[in-house]
DNA sequence: TCCTAAGCGAGACGGTACGTCTTGTCTTCCA
DNA sequence: TGGAAGACAAGACGTACCGTCTCGCTTAGGA
């Protein structure tokens, strides 16, 4: 029952190993320079085959985003009255574990679409956590949207620097900045 | 030395051309979709015209963003001591101005490499605004990024935005977040 | 010897299935359009089953010829003295009745292997037809191709004509074109 | 002056080092199995640039098959009375001469498209020759189609044959052959 | 006023990546 | 056990850009 259509494990594999490879190339090379070709060589998957399951890099990339937001999501804490910046505590730890991949998704050698679909998911999770505050609205818009972007800024700072502070540390001072932004959200305006 | 060599009018007169011509083009295509040979088309200059003076569509676009960059000071403010959020104030005057502009060049159609540079012009203006706040450090330079990662993902949300609010409402809004989180700069940490 | 394994209907329905799909889409896009997984769309019948039995489409086209020769032959008239070129009856006549076909097989649009294949086949009636006048050699081999060459050539001609003449004028002209080379047969050279 | 338009020299040479390279690959391994990389190769040209010349093999090759029509009507006698089948002779000299080039051209290893042109080289060369007898109409038509054909096939008989007889053997034997069928066109029909 | 160096257009060229298509093999599941 | 389904590698196709280059034409600006 329910055991749905078996999948084919070799697309299960394929998908994987692309993925993986897919990673490895925008480590190795940035971005822009991450080809299809180049993707398929690393996985050792013929190219026609990449297109059999993807349509682009781009496509990829989205597949193994959906992944990230799940894991960045496992590791949010429990959302308490003071936590609704806790969203960025996954963020943050994930970022730090994971650090080469991170720069290589959001740091300068990134592409438009890699960085514009990580902007997307802060925006998500920041709606998310927002969304109990004040009623919808072009204010709660505009706090979702400004909290999203220092925080994506906040972490490429972190990401590029030459001697970076820690992580906890990181936290701490976003969460000094943005708290008292959400007090906003309560006023009347 | 440095007699230079009388600079050309024509030389002039082609990278004006070029440069207004780059515009029309994002306009009307986008970033990703503007290409040199469109780019030359439309200026009604040679390729190879265009290779004599600029490496790339990114060099061009780089070119023309210092006047943008003068542009915005221009529209600046003078700053009080609460002025230190004023230089947004030229920033959004100038979005709303050209807005189709703005859009093509930090809308979701734009680039990577524009987005970029337009995101280090906002960090830069950031910086020297908030210069004279606490000294120099991780807490300076985080909220530096802070507040112009803010600036930026709100102009983007406003931009794309489909009954986006009145420009002068967006300003109003980005001073209420922004300004509490800069006592964070004057208090002892 | 012989025994064999009951050759399994299924087999031969398969291979009635595949030859009757390869008609229709030569008819329908022409020889080079002819593409193996088409055969297989419009005969049902999954690409690997293709494989199993045939090499490719030529080999598929192959099969289909002999029954072609067969149903020829069966229309070719009792060879009298005078009978040496009624082999051409046969063939005129089925090309009359499957122009549709023929154009496709024989055709501009047809194909190499195609065409090569009907070509040997005239040649073999050719050959059979005059295999009783003058000895072997050179001057036969030459004569052979020469009929079978000008035959050849004359029904794309017809096939192709705006607007053709009836077959049986087609047959007189052939006729009386190729009698006279006849005789060269039976001199001496 | 009226040095038309200087047609680049590049450009010239560029065509010659093509047809050259195209006509050593389709000698090395026949016609279907000639790409066009494998033609850029052999001829250290970029794809991109055969691509800028011509929009395929097949292009390539009918440029280079005008230049054969004409080497061929170059060896042409002058047409006496009796010389209306004196066209055949410039084709069987020029295929003589260039036994390995013909072969590829119109041998079994060679493709549709090829044969085709050749084909139609061969009609149309008929056709000049025997516009001056008869009128034009069906008979006519027939006629030369019915020469080029027998021609046609005679040359491939005569290519692939293990021990061809002389070339000049074979002109006869075309011409004792065929002038009888030319006997034809002036009688009543 | 000439003439000379430059700016310029045109466009050939080699390269690289793209996304599509077809082929033939191989694996897995199902009846 | 053999046919159906379809994943897969391989590789050609034609298109689109790129950046480099060579070629002549034109057009200042200094002699």
């Amino acid at each position: 029952m329910g055991a749905a259509k078996s999948p084919d494990r070799r697309v299960q594999r394929t998908h994987r190993t692309l993925t993986e490879a897919l990673l490895a190339v925008i480590l190795e090379r940035g971005w822009e320079a991450t080809t299809v070709q180049r993707i398929c060589d690393r996985a050792d998957v013929g190219r026609s085959t990449f297109y059999a399951h993807f349509d682009s890099k781009e496509d990829l990339l989205a597949s193994g985003f959906d992944e990230l937001r799940k894991a960045i999501r496992a590791q949010r804490v429990v959302p308490g009255p003071a936590g609704a910046l806790s969203f960025a505590h996954g963020i943050i730890a994930h970022a730090d574990e994971h650090q080469r991949l991170f720069r290589a998704i959001i740091g300068k050698r990134s592409g438009h679409v890699v960085q514009g679909r990580f902007r997307q998911l802060l925006i998500d999770l920041a709606e998310e956590s927002l969304s109990r505050f004040g009623r919808a609205g072009p204010q709660r818009g505009a706090t979702v949207h400004y909290i999203a972007g220092a925080l994506f800024e906040l972490l490429i700072w972190w990401l590029d620097a030459r001697n970076p502070i820690p992580s906890s540390e990181l936290e701490k001072i976003f969460v000094r900045l943005a708290t008292p932004s959400l007090a906003v959200l309560r006023e009347p305006h």
